[in-house]
DNA sequence: TCCGTAATTATGCAAGTGTATAATTACTAA
DNA sequence: TTAGTAATTATACACTTGCATAATTACGGA
């Protein structure tokens, strides 16, 4: 009989890697990167330490992935509510209000970036999600604004879209930041309230839509 | 004789505590939190590891004074380019233009706040330094926001020139952070530009300096 | 000049780290 | 039913970590 091992299942590589994600995610939100051991991720997940060299070649790799598995869900969050009907400025209005209302502002989501964000000056991979993320979010926010201005019979050229996308992007992520950061100094709907008439004032057009409930 | 040991002199705990402290942001920028151990912090600072625990009751304690002397720095960058001689509108466009440039836009710094940023869910002393820092920062911009729109005879609520500081301080959080993150991305120069134009449409005046050398 | 005190160095320690490897076990296909 | 194979567990290893403590040394006041 030898020693008794825990019994187990064999499980899809997906399922397997998903499960290591989740756990280094949460682990790292809940008590920062330092937690994210390899034996507190396997507790975590359920499973051996083993299979995470198994999965990934290294920690790092996990990481990496971990890395990216939390800017998706970051992004598929913006994108969420109805930014796909309606006029451009109303899509444009329910991506910004997305962007700055929970689940997207939440002080673990800013923890977890900000531990991760350090990583970018030293690591390749780290980096290119980074860059690949930061772009995806200011395209389609200048598309949006684009469409917006054509929208309202403006002429705008691209340059001054792409300017117009790189300061409302600034404005997003300035008060998510804060937002997460501070979650006490801000009422609830402020952040999106400020950002929305900040945006409006950038770009040079108002926002039609009746005051949200609170 | 027994072993030879290195020779030292005795210094001032102000010039000791520095040293440490400068050890460990210097070692936090370059290679990242971890890399921040208390073996390589007494090496950078030129003294023995035993050092730390005699000045500072715990590395943790070490950690939250470099994190108050990098936020300290940072806010003196941005207080230092006259932002004291001129008009109010004039105060607030050197804040901002300081604020967008380099040395406070920069990599390090970025990656260095961001190293510690994600520390202040979970430690008290940190989140009352993030707090302290924020808030001095806004309230400097509140002011000069405020005084600027007096002087170009508006009339200004309290709370309206709140929620315009606000979103001044969070294009300004964003468009540093980008700087920092992506320093590739925009042009000498340009994160300043976007904010000022942005700024201005923020709180609806507009700045008279002239276009500035590249 | 010399002694006491406190700063400083050196060393030790228990705990934890990521990774490598060996031992087992579950599942598949014949 | 039974091999074979790959997934999974368990364990070992070398190294690093923060902290504690003992041994030394510089310096000021008598």
């Amino acid at each position: 009989m030898s020693t008794s091992r825990r019994s187990f299942t064999r499980e899809p590589p997906e399922q397997r890697k998903e499960a290591l994600i989740t756990a280094t995610l949460t682990l790292m939100a809940e008590a920062g990167p330092a937690a994210a051991t390899v034996r507190a991720i396997a507790d975590k997940a359920g499973i051996s330490q083993g299979m995470i060299r198994h999965y990934f070649s290294t920690k790092e790799e996990l990481i990496v992935a971990a890395y990216e598995h939390h800017m998706q869900a970051m992004t598929e969050a913006t994108a969420a509510q109805g930014s796909q009907t309606g006029t451009a400025a109303d899509r444009l209005e329910n991506f910004v209000i997305a962007s700055l209302t929970p689940p997207v502002v939440d002080p673990s989501a800013m923890a977890l970036w900000a531990g991760f964000i350090h990583m970018i000056r030293r690591d390749a991979a780290m980096r290119d999600t980074h860059r690949r993320t930061y772009y995806n979010f200011r395209d389609r926010l200048e598309a949006l604004i684009g469409a917006a201005l054509r929208e309202a019979g403006q002429i705008a050229p691209p340059a001054k879209v792409r300017r117009h996308a790189i300061a409302c992007n600034a404005v997003i992520d300035g008060l998510w930041l804060e937002g997460g950061a501070l979650p006490d100094a801000f009422d609830e709907g402020e952040l999106a309230e400020i950002g929305l008439t900040s945006i409006a004032a950038i770009i040079g057009l108002e926002f039609h839509k009746k005051e949200r409930a609170l």
